[in-house]
DNA sequence: CTCAAGCTGTGCGTAAATGCTAGACACTTG
DNA sequence: CAAGTGTCTAGCATTTACGCACAGCTTGAG
């Protein structure tokens, strides 16, 4: 029995077809197709029903996704392991942050790199959460209120949330109160910066008449005189022909968190980074409990 | 990072060698270094010392080690959860027993292949041990006082062994008393069929003067002169120029243990093969507590 | 209904992994 | 000291697996 098929079929499993297993594995899908057959032979039973709309899990494929998902937490962690082992202050980092615009954190990576010239950061980001127990990155920065705990976490700081709105709209509305203007809001997926309930929580009737996965839309529809929404001062520069409306309200933003894989605390790399991302934290983010 | 890789680690690490893991696999020793190479290369750390009398593994390898043989573990698990699933009354059945020949099971096999043409039954007959969990056996016919406990056991009967001598050598010697002859004595590699202790136990000054590791010598040697030891008469026929001493004494001689593996208890062949023993050893073997 | 997009299955050329053989080296044995 | 055994390394032939391209099919939008 070859160990490596189990990966490929959690791959399908995971992606519901082919193709998607194929893409996530970077290989081309007669690949995964291939193996999935020689492993179905393999075990003597067959582990998908080909169904038009994809690959479904039989009977057998559910017993068989839990066995192999608890293979795979298993060379995860031989990969963490060895990973820590890493002294090399050269080569790849990768650190996943929120894609979120409402954050900037190039300049401080620029300085790291400056640094660290041997090092080669991976930016990925990406509105999910990436899987640091699967190796998907070996640093996360997060907009969360309290982190996980089976990571190591640092908070950075927190990262204030403003309301802003365009001079302009102002002028016309003639109001100071956010309820009296239309919203423009930001809404990920895993309900991950999502200030939609907060809003609604203190003006039921606030008239939300956009929602984007994108703070640069949300950005630009502000500018651009759509509504008001919340926006963060950390992304500097702000356009003049905005303006803020009731910046005491604090009470909106996020903590971040920088977070690591505890296995992976001994990296030399990110040991550095972690530390280098503190120590420019205190300067550059607003320090203030939420 | 290369699923199969660690299988190929786990072998060499086990082996002690690159051929020695190369035999195992039933692959080219070039084989398995070229993959344990990139295995290194993959982890970023040496897993073997190259000493010139083999591979030892180094601290690094060591730690893969145990977590490797975790992952094989749950693979195996995997193989044994698909196998007992498995209804087919055809195909191969892999059964260990012991190589000492005291024991000829043939004719119930013989009666087993005939009631059931489809299986092919493969005979592994070993002085060690074979690992049921790792898959090497589907069922293990084993002498021993007590099975262990992780397996399911089942009785098969009592193989008793009796002193023997020739009755050329008894006329010569002319004395019943077997500490009055030299012995000839089966000892195998783990103590197993071991009876040289049980022997010394009863008469401290007993001479062995032949130690061999396979019943047929010991079986010849006797029949050739040589002194008296232990037979079975379940190996039929025995020569007639054999003759027992002390016939009375049953308290030497082995349980025999039908074992298999809890996970394989619902595979078919295993099964039917089992309960097929069971019923023909009632009728063949000396049913007999020990 | 038509068309486009996406997914799966298949055949073929290429690339990678494997097996084989020979040679170098260390250690054991006579 | 020489012969013998077992081991690892290197180069080459072969087999195997892979990616690619195309065709058939289904789904959903216009």
């Amino acid at each position: 029995m070859n160990w490596d098929h189990l990966e490929y079929f959690l791959a399908v499993a995971r992606a519901g077809s082919l193709s998607g297993a194929a893409k996530q594995l970077n290989v081309n899908h007669s690949t995964v197709a291939r193996r999935l057959e020689k492993l179905e032979q393999q075990l003597g039973s067959i582990l998908f029903h080909r169904l038009s709309n994809g690959y479904q899990l039989t009977e057998y494929g559910v017993k068989l996704q839990q066995q192999a998902v608890a293979v795979e937490d298993q060379i995860n962690q031989i990969q963490r392991v060895f990973k820590s082992h890493d002294t090399e202050l050269s080569g790849a980092l990768c650190v996943t942050k929120p894609s979120s615009g409402a954050l900037n954190l190039q300049p401080i990576f620029a300085d790291f790199l400056h640094q660290y010239p041997e090092i080669e950061l991976r930016i990925n980001a990406v509105s999910e959460f990436t899987d640091l127990s699967r190796l998907e990155a070996d640093v996360a920065i997060r907009f969360v209120e309290r982190p996980p705990e089976d990571l190591v976490a640092v908070k950075l700081g927190f990262m204030p949330m403003y309301i802003y709105a365009s001079r302009e709209l102002i002028k016309q509305v003639n109001s100071q109160a956010p309820e009296d203007y239309p919203w423009v809001i930001q809404s990920g997926p895993k309900g991950q910066m999502d200030s939609e309930a907060d809003i609604l929580a203190i003006h039921p009737d606030t008239k939300i008449i956009m929602r984007t996965n994108s703070y640069n839309e949300v950005y630009e529809a502000i500018c651009s005189g759509v509504g008001v929404g919340f926006l963060s001062p950390l992304r500097l520069p702000l356009a003049h022909t905005l303006q803020a409306l009731s910046p005491e309200k604090l009470h909106f933003g996020s903590n971040i968190w920088l977070l690591t894989h505890p296995d992976l605390r001994n990296n030399a790399r990110v040991k550095v980074f972690k530390e280098f991302m503190i120590s420019r934290a205190a300067k550059l983010l607003v320090q203030q409990e939420s």
